[in-house]
DNA sequence: CCAAAAGTGTTTCGTATACACCCATGT
DNA sequence: ACATGGGTGTATACGAAACACTTTTGG
């Protein structure tokens, strides 16, 4: 019998969400037992693309199995392809015994996901189970070259906040300016002085203020915005510095 | 006998190169014969990897062959994974015939390169050959996904244009600011104020002027200006709009 | 009334933009 | 002397940065 799968092609996933003011990845944590000798990993959500399958479908695929979302957004950012990637053996043990496959080298096509936690299925199988939150600063080790991949899916989410508005994609729909400022400082590294910002925002016309502010806050409830993309896109001007 | 080529997965590469005024692409044109009849198809420079080799290496391979240059700047900018991508038949026909393999699908990761024309080998026996030079603006219909590809490179190019000092690698090492500006000019579309960009470029303290002009031109002759890396690393600034 | 976060204005400085003419060289 | 591209200065306007206190709510 021929494996549904193409061993030589691989797509992991890098999802991102903002939780309690710190950004955090989505990891599959994962028990494995080997002739009695039991270990723990913990890796990307990904896997081995299916024959003739396209890659984003992939992604899709594993990003909807884990978190119950449609939509989601998703940028390939990068490819990994050390022909020793799957290395040390124990590892690529793992591999072949999950997949029932004879593996040689898996080049892999690396994504990141921006998603809003709350709007997961919180009793998705998966989230109950193998897959966990970890902010980004305690990521542990992980299983291959998972944490470079990481590292790099941070490197170019920055890289890309910077022009475009990557930051809605975290954001529920209606937002606080002082939620999307921590966004900004967390995932850009510095802090941002909140009157600036604030005249910043109030010449976008693209974020608009609701008829609306927070409730069930102990302190003075915040107005209320949402993100207008149709009037985003009238604007042809080159983004080049959004927001910051 | 088994091949030394990894079937699944290739390497494409944009090969970028200013020639008087204008932004040309290195396309390979291939004239071939299967069972008397002819066909001429013209692709972009690329191969599909060795087995083990790094797909790093497998685009330098190719940029070596055909330009003799070293050191050649390189950038993986996408993954062109469509498994339809090898139609029509006749196309995929050519590869299988010129490679002697089974061919099911292949992923190709794309680089672009930035390189100086004046630099290259002139007497290359690919560039004496197959390989010519192609206005961006007046490339012919391509084999498989080929334009996509080249159309994709360029705007990954022009993006990244603005915010890392590419244009360098375009440039002669010793370059006037006219010509710098024209480079600008065309990749990013619009035209720039001379003054201006120039009192831009006046406060850039590593692009530096040389005790040197121009020779056996039939007008004023030009400063010559350099860039100098170790200068432009030193500043940590956050690079958000380099030059323009 | 206290804690906690929301929200607000002014000044200073630097850079962006717009714009038109003279200069140095080769032929 | 002419053709060709090289090179220069000023005035205006807008946005960036720096900076500290008052407001509103729930507990």
């Amino acid at each position: 019998m021929v494996s549904q799968f193409n061993p030589h092609i691989s797509v992991d996933c890098v999802i991102f969400g903002f939780i309690r003011d710190r950004l955090n990845v989505l990891l599959i944590h994962r028990e494995h037992d080997r002739n009695g000798k039991k270990s723990h990993i913990v890796k990307l959500p990904g896997n081995l693309i299916i024959r003739g399958e396209p890659l984003h479908s992939s992604a899709i695929r594993t990003l909807t199995e884990l978190t119950g979302l449609k939509n989601i957004f998703l940028k390939q950012f990068g490819v990994f392809d050390d022909p020793h990637r799957l290395e040390p053996e124990e590892d690529l043990q793992w591999l072949t015994d999950t997949t029932s496959m004879q593996i040689e080298r898996v080049v892999t096509i690396a994504y990141y996901s921006l998603i809003n936690p709350d709007h997961t299925e919180k009793h998705s199988p998966a989230l109950l189970n193998e897959a966990k939150w970890v902010p980004v600063d305690k990521v542990p080790e992980l299983i291959f070259d998972h944490n470079q991949i990481i590292n790099e899916g941070l490197l170019a989410l920055q890289k890309e906040f910077l022009t475009e508005p990557l930051c809605f994609k975290l954001l529920p729909v209606k937002f606080t300016l002082n939620h999307l400022q921590k966004i900004y400082e967390f995932i850009l590294g510095f802090s941002l002085d909140n009157r600036n910002f604030r005249k910043r925002i109030n010449r976008m016309n693209y974020i608009v203020p609701l008829h609306e502010r927070q409730t069930g806050v102990s302190h003075k409830p915040a107005q209320l915005y949402s993100f207008d993309e149709e009037k985003f896109n009238e604007l042809d001007v080159q983004h080049t510095g959004f927001i910051v």
